[in-house]
Order: structure tokens, then sequence, then C-alpha cells
DNA sequence: AGCGTCACCCGGACGC
DNA sequence: TGCGTCCGGGTGACGC
């Protein structure tokens, strides 16, 4: 379940190279590409996506909110892996794959894999990055995101912090597991109005925030689709997914709720609703 | 503006 | 064992 730390740890692979992702892909040129399922491409359509692509070199590969950004030498790739999706180097010679619905050719004989279980993942081609990714909201381990920058933001809105912090126009990055973890990291219950916070609170989420996702960068990403091989942050969970399983803090039970269809865990005790 | 609901998928867990 | 059913994940579209 791709968030924020566990893209960054896929764009840095594939930018720098790593034994999981095979060798860097800056610099291939794209040969050709295959779809295998055209409702992965959501803009343009596949056709274009095929004629478009071959010819073009990437030049970079980055992260902005979920979304990996692959700079080409005139237009911009973007993937969203959504829950399941994967991207692999691999060479010519490499066994099919059952789950990949895309691939991307190069000149030199190797391909870009995308592998995708659930087939929810998403690839877009644009001229301009800002076009897909423009409406999203800061990101949260810039410099420039400052508490007192979060708690402006906060006090704008009269929302639930969960479905907040969720909300990917808001704030970039976060999903269900590093959401209910910065909240344990905070102190503050889920359901809390995102007008309600004291100073030190919105301090106390702001480096919950930083705190549950540099956790994620540090253990390489949680592996809960038996997608990013590596990944351990899911050995480290303090309450996502440990309903009834003691408080790292107090040893109290992890209650599991329901917040906007979205599985909720938080300790009833260190977050309390005033 | 904010909220609820649904659709998109399918592997795995569960119940019978 | 083999079925059937439900769940969860991120997002966009939709209606209120």
């Amino acid at each position: 379940m791709p968030e924020l730390p566990e893209v960054e740890i896929v764009a840095r692979e594939l930018r720098e190279g790593s034994a999981a992702r095979g060798p860097s892909v800056v610099g291939k040129t794209i040969d050709r590409v295959t779809v295998l399922w055209p409702r992965h491409i959501a803009t343009p359509s596949a056709a274009v996506l095929k004629r478009e692509l071959p010819g073009q070199t990437i030049r970079n590969v980055r992260r902005r909110g979920k979304y990996l950004v692959f700079d080409l030498s005139r237009d911009v790739l973007l993937i969203h892996l959504k829950m399941s999706g994967d991207l692999t180097l691999v060479g010519a010679a490499a066994p099919r794959d059952k789950h990949a619905h895309t691939v991307f050719h190069f000149t030199d004989g190797t391909a870009l894999r995308f592998s995708d279980t659930r087939k929810f993942g998403k690839v877009f081609l644009v001229g301009r990055a800002e076009d897909i990714v423009g409406r999203l909201g800061p990101e949260p381990l810039e410099r420039g995101f400052s508490a007192a920058r979060l708690g402006r933001m906060l006090a704008k809105h009269k929302r639930q912090l969960k479905p907040l912090l969720l909300d990917q126009s808001f704030l970039a990055g976060l999903g269900n597991i590093y959401t209910d973890e910065a909240l344990h990291l905070a102190g503050l219950h889920p359901l809390r109005c995102s007008d309600s916070l004291s100073p030190a609170e919105v301090r106390a989420l702001w480096a919950g925030i930083r705190r549950a996702l540099r956790a994620g960068l540090r253990h390489n990403g949680a592996s809960l689709d038996w997608v990013y091989r590596g990944g351990e942050f899911q050995h480290h969970f303090r309450v996502y997914d440990r309903a009834g399983q003691p408080c790292p803090r107090c040893g109290t039970a992890i209650r599991r709720i329901v917040v906007g269809q979205r599985g909720t865990h938080f300790c009833p005790v260190c977050q309390r609703l005033p």
C-alpha cells in the first residue's frame, strides 16, 4: 500500500539503481510500449501513449505526493501505483509476469515493467507535471512545511483530522497507515476537529506526521501488499492494524473504528476526545 | 465547502 | 475439499 515513503523509495531506486529494482532508468530511451490493460492509461489514450513515448529519454525520476514522476525529453510520464502496483527494470530474457500490464521497452533491450495485481494503478502522459500534481497540498517533509504553516492550514477547515489528513489536496502523501501512526504519535483523536487544536497540539501533529514518515523511510516502507520486498515498517506499527493489541505507550488495547469508510486505529487513553 | 456513497479490482480470509 | 462472500486500499465522480 504505497504511501509517501514507499513511493519515495521506488523513485530513489529507479533513479539511482538498486538490487530490488535494477540499474538506474535515467538516461534510457523508450523504444516502444506494450499495453496489456488499457484501463491503466488514465490519460491520454493508450494509442496516443504508444505513439508519443518512443524516442523520448528519461531525464530524471522523482516523487510528488504519491505520484512517481518521470521527466522525459519532451513530456512528463506520471505513474500512480495505488495499492498493489510495482515497477521493475528487467532484461530482455526476464520471465513473463502475468500481472505486468504496461511495459516500457528501452532501446538497450531492457524494459520497465508496471505490474499491478489489483489493476488500480494509473499512467498519465502530460506536457507539464503540474497538470496532474498541481492540485496536491504541500510536501510534509519539505523545508517550507513548518508547524506554523500546518496550524494555518488546519484553522482554515472545520473537518475531522483523519479525513482531512488523508485529503491529498490538503497535504500530499499521507495514506491510511501513516495518518493513524502520526495521530498516535501526536496524541490526537482522529475525530478531533481541525480548527480546535491548541498551538502545542499543532506542533505535536506536525512532529508526529514527520516522525511517522521518517520511520517509514528508515524501515524501507511497509510491505502489506507483498509489493515492496524489503520493507520492514509493518513490524513497527504503533496502532495501524493492531486492534486489541496493547498501545506501545500506555498498554491500553488499541481500538478500531471506521471513519469515512476507512479503518482507523487509535489508543482510547493516549488519544482522547475533549 | 464538506460529507456520504459508490465504483474500480482481486488475493486472501473467512464461513459453511 | 470447494464453494460463496466479504474486505481493504487511493482516488475520482456523484449527489446532497
